[in-house]
DNA sequence: TTCGATTGGATAGTACTGCTATCCATAATG
DNA sequence: CATTATGGATAGCAGTACTATCCAATCGAA
């Protein structure tokens, strides 16, 4: 398959495929000459991931971090999964007070050295934002959150596939990341419904 | 209080107030004379809550209709929840197909016209970019998410205060959009538990 | 009352991001 | 052999969230 080819099948126009090229998102497609190169359907299918994570408003290089947890996966499905977090959890800039955030999450099973810093972190931040808001998760609520991300989280990690590692990996990475924006949306819609049955369309 | 003091209570510099003030997502000071302004504790606050918001990801133009929303409620509660999530609700660019997300949300007790047309589309585009990635979400867990946003957004919709309109705007508004960071960020915590649990640490 | 500091207002510049456009020598293709 | 496509390089562009500079008016301390 030609670059032009690449691009009609994938919907993405050539420059955009020679930035991620540039970019390193993308592999190199095998050189037949100086100016040829051939692309598989692996090429195919990564520009579809490629797509996917930067319409749910991942950066190009969380991406890029993304892929190469992809690419490398480590030896366990929680190391793996740690580095699909690393990768696209935004790292805050100053330092933040963790100790709300371990208080909070104790209530999820949480022990220290659980879960990296970061993911604590930004709870830490969330909570840091709500508060400097001067908005206060009421105290009936949190644990509501608490239950409902639990359930979310043990029903995704049970249904991690074991068999083959390549599958898990895709699980585990594009599950994490590819989610996100589905849920959100799915809170939103939830909340309309609720908000009409209780105020009345 | 004078621009400089209110930059250094906030902890913002005065051309980032002059600029939200260019931007009109912070209301003028009372003007004393051609180069004095007053500003007041209200200042300070919406200050706060702008910093909140865009540290929380929203852009400045989604952040002035939530401050729009916040400064200007509508009738009902559950227009203000319309407002708010229309204000913040990334609206695709091209056409998609919502009967998918139709279907799926009837599981929430959905019927046709029961939420904005665009938090629906948000639904179907966050299927649609798992579907474009090749991820399909198991029909095993797909339950649990709707569950889990159904708790959520029941809860969140029983804690709105009804005794004062105001407390309603900005629980309504802030929740809806601030408490988005912290879900996610718990969901990760949540999942690193999990899979903590289940492959080891 | 004088003089440096501050203010509002305007305008322009910056850093970053995600592309997009153009050019070129080379090489495949009809 | 003329047309077209390719890889590679470089530059440009639009949008976002600031940041910097300048100015005349005015405040406020000496």
């Amino acid at each position: 398959m030609r670059i032009s080819e690449l691009a009609a099948d994938s919907g993405v126009p050539v420059p955009t495929i020679k930035y991620y090229l540039r970019e390193a998102l993308l592999p190199e497609g095998v050189r037949s000459s100086a100016t040829q190169a051939a692309y598989g359907d692996l090429h195919l299918e990564r520009l579809r991931v490629i797509r996917a994570l930067i319409e749910a408003g991942v950066s190009i290089s969380e991406t890029r971090r993304v892929l190469a947890a992809l690419d490398d996966p480590p030896e366990s499905p929680h190391e793996l999964l740690g580095a699909a977090h690393a990768a696209v959890t935004p790292q805050g800039e100053g330092e933040v007070d963790v100790t709300e955030a371990e208080r909070l999450v104790e209530a999820l099973g949480w022990k220290p050295g659980m879960c990296d810093a970061n993911s604590l972190g930004g709870v830490a931040r969330a909570l840091q934002g709500l508060d400097r808001a001067g908005f206060a998760v009421s105290a009936d609520i949190m644990p509501v959150y608490l239950d409902a991300v639990q359930r979310i989280a043990r029903a995704e990690i049970a249904g991690v596939p074991t068999e083959s590692r390549e599958a898990a990996v895709r699980y585990v990475v594009l599950g994490s990341v590819l989610v996100e924006p589905l849920l959100l949306a799915l809170r939103r819609v939830a909340e309309q419904i609720a908000s009409a049955e209780r105020f009345g369309a």
